[in-house]
Formats: structure tokens, sequence, C-alpha cells
DNA sequence: CTCGAACCTG
DNA sequence: CAGGTTCGAG
């Protein structure tokens, strides 16, 4: 692994560099290293309390990002799936995870039975058990709507992404050139919209001038981006033919706002459902999934000990749950127009500056703007079509934009500063993951992304994980493999009777494996999963399926379809190293 | 138990 | 090529 011939010192050059067990480490190219290294940084900031120590490496401008075309790609999808989900069906019976079970559908072969070797592969077998499976039929709106979540919340992550390249700029910048460059800044900036006279007046008021003007970029840089995002979102959902579409009804944007969250319904409609009650509500699960810390930490991270605990109830906090005022305020907040929202709402501090409390963006050591004026000049060249700023009337943004500014939200909620991004992942993140495995085994990549938020996502970082979900899965139907061959020499007749329980020794086993310490309360659901799991092997074995090299796969093709929500809490940016310590 | 390598599949 | 599974080594 390349990342291997680098020093930690160096890709850390702050306190924190991690030491890895060799198989966490994933590659940080000596390119990408080198690029981060080249990175200006002249002036040690002063000392300040939510200063950065360290710069963090970042790949990509996130304006670059935006014109890879891989997020094209990504971004393509996401407008697909808006257009699917402007249909008038009513989305309902949100299926369980759409991603893997299609993902699944397929296995329908069998390798030659070679002994030992997979060779070839010889078509069919009739897929006894898998095809109790659902008809395939399944939304495509809930998937939709469960892409789009999963994308805003990787949205969510450039975003977070933009502030800190943006914070880079300032810990890099020379204290001399400051004064100056940030009056060309402001020169632009109200060249560009003439929001400061709002501003001025607003909550940053008191505040020095190249404070003000950082604050102000920051702004800008936030509402370009979202704004070019947010656009190609527009376009879709207000097809040309919608011309004079009249904004939303309020129960429509209700239950879009609930269902943008993309929560899935509680009761699944998954086919599965026979046996057991697996079809059983995720609010059984949800609340019931605590961690120790997991629960109450969220908010507890502390950037250089400034900021300590607002302990914020991470579970059950959701990001529907944001109102439409704060939604409103939110916009307002990003595109710059300071605190008297267009969309009438009140002068109130926003929920997120409230919460995060945070004063870092304020205490930024100043520099220049760099990147801002990298991206005007981009902007100029590209104008884009829609511009945010441009829109008239804010009460004509679509509930999906609403749902992205609740990403907005949502960084806030998680008090993740993006000096918390990690580029490798941790124990700490293996343990989470193993926590996840709990909810679910086959977690797509955009899903796990958005799990990970501390944590910059490489192709090799992503592989990693996904690496980790294999091996959790290889060793779950290992074990439960085991437990139904077992069972069947003990003379089990019934396949039904096979239920895992909290003190059953599989359960143990399995517990110990995914959460040693016992901190986590196990989910009831995944005693379902696995009790179905245990049955489809038990049948599956008395039946002399395993003769065929293929049998676990469907299965695995059932398994894949039980995956349940994750709680929000995971998402806390403490949540790793929180676990960590646990 | 874990992980890397090999191998499969869409 | 990305995401999965299987296998064997330590």
């Amino acid at each position: 692994m390349v990342g291997r011939n680098l020093d930690p010192a160096i890709l850390f050059p702050s306190s924190q560099a991690v030491a890895l067990p060799h198989d966490y480490e994933c590659g940080v190219n000596p390119g990408e290293a080198a690029q981060a290294l080249a990175f200006p940084r002249t002036s040690a900031p002063a000392p300040m309390p939510c200063a950065r120590d360290g710069d963090q490496l970042s790949n990509q401008h996130p304006r670059e990002q935006l014109c890879d075309p891989h997020l094209r790609a990504k971004r393509a999808r996401v407008e697909s799936i808006i257009q699917g989900m402007s249909l008038p069906s009513t989305p309902q019976a949100f299926d369980t995870s759409p991603e893997a079970a299609v993902r699944h559908e397929r296995e329908r072969d069998s390798e030659m039975p070679q002994e030992g070797k997979r060779k070839p592969r010889v078509p069919q077998q009739g897929m006894g058990a898998a095809e109790q499976v659902a008809p395939r039929g399944s939304s495509s709106h809930a998937k939709g709507c469960r892409q789009l979540k999963e994308q805003l919340c990787f949205l969510e992550q450039q975003l977070r992404w933009l502030q800190e390249k943006f914070y880079q700029v300032c810990d890099s910048e020379n204290a001399a050139q400051t004064q100056e460059d940030s009056e060309k800044v402001q020169r632009s900036v109200l060249e560009v919209h003439g929001l400061e006279e709002a501003e001025d007046r607003g909550d940053t008021g008191g505040l020095p001038l190249a404070v003000r003007v950082l604050s102000q970029a920051l702004k800008h840089e936030l509402a370009v981006v979202t704004s070019q995002v947010v656009d190609s979102v527009l376009k879709t959902v207000w097809p040309k033919e919608q011309h004079g579409l009249p904004m939303l009804g309020p129960d429509v944007r209700r239950e879009y706002s609930a269902g943008g969250k993309c929560r899935k319904p509680l009761a699944k409609s998954s086919p599965v459902n026979a046996p057991g009650s697996l079809g059983s509500p995720q609010a059984e699960v949800l609340p019931g999934a605590s961690v120790k810390s997991l629960g109450s930490y969220a908010g507890s991270f502390s950037s250089k000990g400034v900021r300590k605990s607002s302990r914020v109830p991470s579970m059950g906090y959701s990001l529907g749950s944001a109102t439409p005022v704060q939604h409103s305020q939110l916009l307002s907040q990003l595109l710059g127009y300071g605190q008297h929202s267009l969309w009438g709402s009140n002068s109130h501090e926003s929920p997120c500056a409230l919460e995060r409390g945070c004063p870092e963006p304020l205490n930024l050591h100043w520099g220049t703007v760099k990147l801002r004026s990298s991206i005007l000049r981009q902007q100029q060249h590209h104008p884009l079509p829609l511009s945010l700023a441009n829109v008239e009337s804010p009460a004509l943004l679509p509930v999906v934009l609403r749902d992205m500014l609740s990403l907005e939200f949502a960084m806030c909620r998680l008090s993740l500063t993006p000096r918390q991004m990690q580029e490798a992942l941790t124990p700490g993140h293996l343990k989470k993951a193993k926590l996840m495995f709990f909810f679910t085994r086959y977690p797509s990549s955009t899903l796990l992304k958005t799990y990970f938020l501390d944590v910059q996502f490489s192709r090799c970082i992503t592989s990693q994980l996904i690496k980790w979900f294999s091996n959790f899965r290889e060793f779950y139907y290992i074990q439960v493999e085991k437990f139904a061959r077992q069972a069947l020499l003990e003379g089990v007749v019934d396949a039904c009777t096979l239920q895992v329980s909290r003190d059953s020794e599989l359960f143990r086993a399995l517990n110990m494996h995914y959460n040693k310490g016992n901190d986590f309360e196990v989910p009831g659901r995944f005693l379902e999963v696995a009790s179905l799991t245990l049955q489809e092997f038990f049948s599956a074995v008395r039946a002399g399926k395993d003769a065929d090299p293929s049998w676990k796969k469907p299965i695995y093709k059932i398994i894949s379809k039980l995956d349940s929500d994750i709680p929000e809490g995971f998402k806390a940016a403490g949540c790793s190293q929180e676990l960590l310590h646990s």
C-alpha cells in the first residue's frame, strides 16, 4: 500500500498522527500527499481556540470535484432519481435496501463443482429458498428517495470539504497580505452581490471588518457550490412543461419533508416477512439501539477544547425534524441573505449557529481568500445557468432543495468541523463499522459515505470500508452456518424453532465479534435477521443444497434485503472516537 | 479472526 | 472497474 511509505508525521503534521495497524492504512498516494504538502502555509497562525493545527489533506478542490466526471455521473444519477420522484405516484412501501437487493438480484449461477478451485461456472440451479424473495418491483421511488438521501449527505460532505479548503487557505496566509486581500475580497463580494448591507446589521455586526468579510466570502462559497447542484436539481424537478408550477402544497411538502429525510416507513414491505416478525417496525430497533456514548455525545466533540459538550441526543434527532423556518433560515444563510429571510422567518439566530456555538469560523486567522477568488474566476468562465441567488421567489424552492439545506443543518448538528475529517480509517471506525453491521449487512458505498462523515473518502478508503463489511459478512455467515449444521446434527426438525435469542450461543459468538465489550445494545431486528439466516442455512443444508457450490447465494440474496436504517447517531462526529474509548 | 489475493459479475 | 465472495495463510 502506497500510504505505508509515507511518514505519518507528514500525513498528519499535527498531533493527529494516528498509529494505525497496517490494515487500516489506506492510501494517500504520494501524489496526493505531495499536493497537500505543497499547499502554502507560510505563517503559523497565532494560537486560536478553533485554529486548526494541521493541514488537512484534501485531494480535490471542491469545485474540481464538481467537474470531476465521476461526480458528474453521480449528479446525473441524482437528477434521474429526482425525475423519478417527481412522478405522481405515492411513495410507500419503501424497500429495504434496494441497492443491495438489486445487487443480488442476479445470483443465479453456480460454479462447477470443482474441488477447491473456483473456476468455471455452471449456470442455474433453481434457487429454492430464493423463490420466497419478493418480486423485484420495489418502488423506484423508495429507491430514489434513499439514494437521494445518500447523495444529499454526500453533498454535505462536500460542503464541509469546501469549508475545510477555505480554512486551509486562511491558515496558510501571510498576515501582512491579510488586510489588503480581505479588502480585495470584500470588493469582489460587493460586486457580486449586494448582500452586505443586510449582513452588517446581522449577527456579525460587532465583528472586525476582516471577519465579516470572511463570513461573507464563506457564505458565498457555499452558495456557489450549492447553487450549482441545486441548479441541476431544479432543472429536473421543474421540467419545462411545468413552468407555471405553483409551489408545492403544504401537505405535499410535509409529506416529503418527512419522506425527504427518506426514513423508511416503519413497516417494511420486505417479502421475507413470513417467518417470525421480520417485517417488524424499525422503530423497535432505533430507540433500543444505544451505545453508551453514542447517543448522547454527538455534540461533545471539542475542538481544541474550546467548545465543550453541547450534548445532543443525536438519536431520534433527524434531519427531517428541521422546521420550515429552520430551512428558510438556512437558505438565507447559504445565500448570504443575512437573517432577514425572504421566507419571512424572523430574526432568530439560526438554529445552526445556535447549536454550533462554535466560534471557529470567526476566530480564524484571517487571510486572503484565494479559493474564493479562484472560484469567482471560474464562475466567470462558466456562469451558472441558474443561481440560487436569482431565484425570485424562494417559496418556489422545492422540498428537494429544502432537504439539501437540511444537510447544512445536519452539519451543524453534528458539530463536525472540517478539521475533523480523517484521511485514514481508524480502529474507531472499524468498531463503528462493526456496530453498523447490526443494522446493515450490505451497505452501499454511498451509504458508507453518509455514515463516515469524518472520513475523507478516497477510492481506497471506500473499498476498505466495503471490504470490512465483506469480512463481517464472511464471519457472520460462517458462524450461522456452523450453528445451522450443529442444529441439524442435534436433530432439530423444524427450522422455525431455530431462533436466535440474546442468550443463544450464536448470538454470543456474533456479539463477541461485532460488539466486543458489549457496549452496544444489539437491536432486536438483528436477532430476527440472524434467526432467519440460521433457518435458511438450516433448511438448505437439510435439503442437501450445500452440494451446490453456490448454494449460499440464495441465502445471501435474502439476507441482503433485510438491512435496516442505521440510527442517525452513527453519523455523529465523535462517534468513532467515542466508541474507541468506550 | 483477519486479511490479502484470487476470482466473479454486471 | 467496483463491489462481492472464497480461500488460504498467519
